[in-house]
DNA sequence: ATTAAAATTTAGATAAGACTAAAAATATAT
DNA sequence: ATATATTTTTAGTCTTATCTAAATTTTAAT
């Protein structure tokens, strides 16, 4: 059985696993984790006699299979109470993610089945991530970034990459939502700002905001 | 803010106190959490400590108003969760303690505002113990324990005082469920047994059943 | 009123998880 | 290649919540 806190170490190490190619250094984690560098060799340690991450000492760590799909557990417990609060008690997007911290950590593989049925077994949650199966297998729809889309071009607006309540709470003051149809009218190469279009509006969004959108290809 | 652990022990002695009269006794809350008698020492201290239980040694412990509106609070979320896993989830009755137990510690008034809406404002669980409002307050439906009506009468099952798995499954098993008329059909002094009848049927129950079963009055 | 029993508290240990400061290893820059 | 900077680990401390064993207080019984 795996405590709260050895489920954020996984979770965190699954996280920089996907983005970097090699093994995940401790500040790194550290940094995820909000934690010191010491809390996080002591804790990998305690991973690896679990055997949930291989671990060499000053070498970084990786997570064993048994890690990688018991992340997969959390994750998918994450996204499915994010689900449940958006879609059933009418949270916003932008509010979730927190309570979904602690959900994640409840303990009942019935509940978990329950709730992904009552929810009708959806595929991705409010911020447009996959949620995993049961088995951790999950399907990401094909999508890119809004940076690396041309100009003239559209799609519909799929995932954001950052899922800070900052950034969502951009999104909503300026009525963009996942669904929305977008099509990139100009690029500007002075600050690398982008205007694109939706049904409802035209406006200018800068780089660190068009990075953060994922648009169906 | 309390931790898990304090909530724990608040609960516990307000299920103490609301039985017997007087402090309550530290041997009671150890059997009770199922935890040793020292232990119990230290976090009475503490709760003490933090203003919410008075406390004098070797005298018992009593709860503030703050020790009180704090427990309610878990009950509330206990009793909210709950009712979800049942109506909501299709879970069994005998099955959602448990859970509830875990889920009763997650800290989100919006949370539990809005589930307590999306159940309609239930006013008691699934077991028929009344669920406080978000002042603490609540109301109890008059009821008397099977063992203390008139052969003769009959009223409706408004609750359950044990709502252990084992009742609860003896309960499915001989298709009594809440909601039910029940009428007191004999007596007999010999064990103490009951003769009871339902729409369906009628049968025996022993005096530690009857005990367990509260009616309408 | 003593004495025995039961309940409660204290003292000291342990385990998980986190922190600070210092030591050791690795990476970078000249 | 050597010195410097950065990263990582170790050693030792702290907090929370437990526990066991011993000491103390209260209660019950003669
Ligand atoms: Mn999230
Ligand atoms: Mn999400
Ligand atoms: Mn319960
Ligand atoms: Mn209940």
């Amino acid at each position: 059985m795996t405590t709260l806190s050895e489920e954020n170490y996984l979770k965190a190490i699954y996280h920089l696993e996907k983005q970097g190619n090699d093994a995940v250094s401790t500040n790194a984690i550290a940094e995820q984790i909000e934690t010191k560098a010491s809390s996080v060799t002591d804790m990998v340690k305690k991973l690896a006699e679990k055997e949930l991450a291989n671990y060499i000492k000053y070498q970084g760590v990786s997570l064993t299979e048994r890690g990688r799909l018991t992340a997969m557990s959390v994750i998918r417990k994450h996204r499915l109470w994010e689900t449940f609060l958006v879609n059933k008690l009418n949270f916003s997007w932008d509010e979730v993610h927190e309570i979904a911290e602690q959900l994640e950590h409840i303990k009942s593989e019935k509940l978990i089945d329950k709730l992904d049925d009552f929810l009708d077994n959806p595929t991705h949650d409010p911020h447009g991530d996959p949620i995993p199966d049961k088995h951790g297998n999950y399907t990401k729809i094909k999508s890119k970034s809004i940076l690396d889309i041309s100009i003239g071009s559209q799609g519909v607006l799929i995932s954001v990459k950052d899922s800070s309540k900052a950034f969502l709470k951009y999104l909503n003051k300026n009525e963009l939502a996942l669904g929305d149809t977008v099509k990139i009218v100009d690029f500007e190469p002075f600050d690398e700002s982008l205007t694109i279009e939706t049904k409802s509006k035209t406006m200018t969004i800068s780089k660190n905001v068009a990075e953060n959108l994922y648009l169906s290809v």
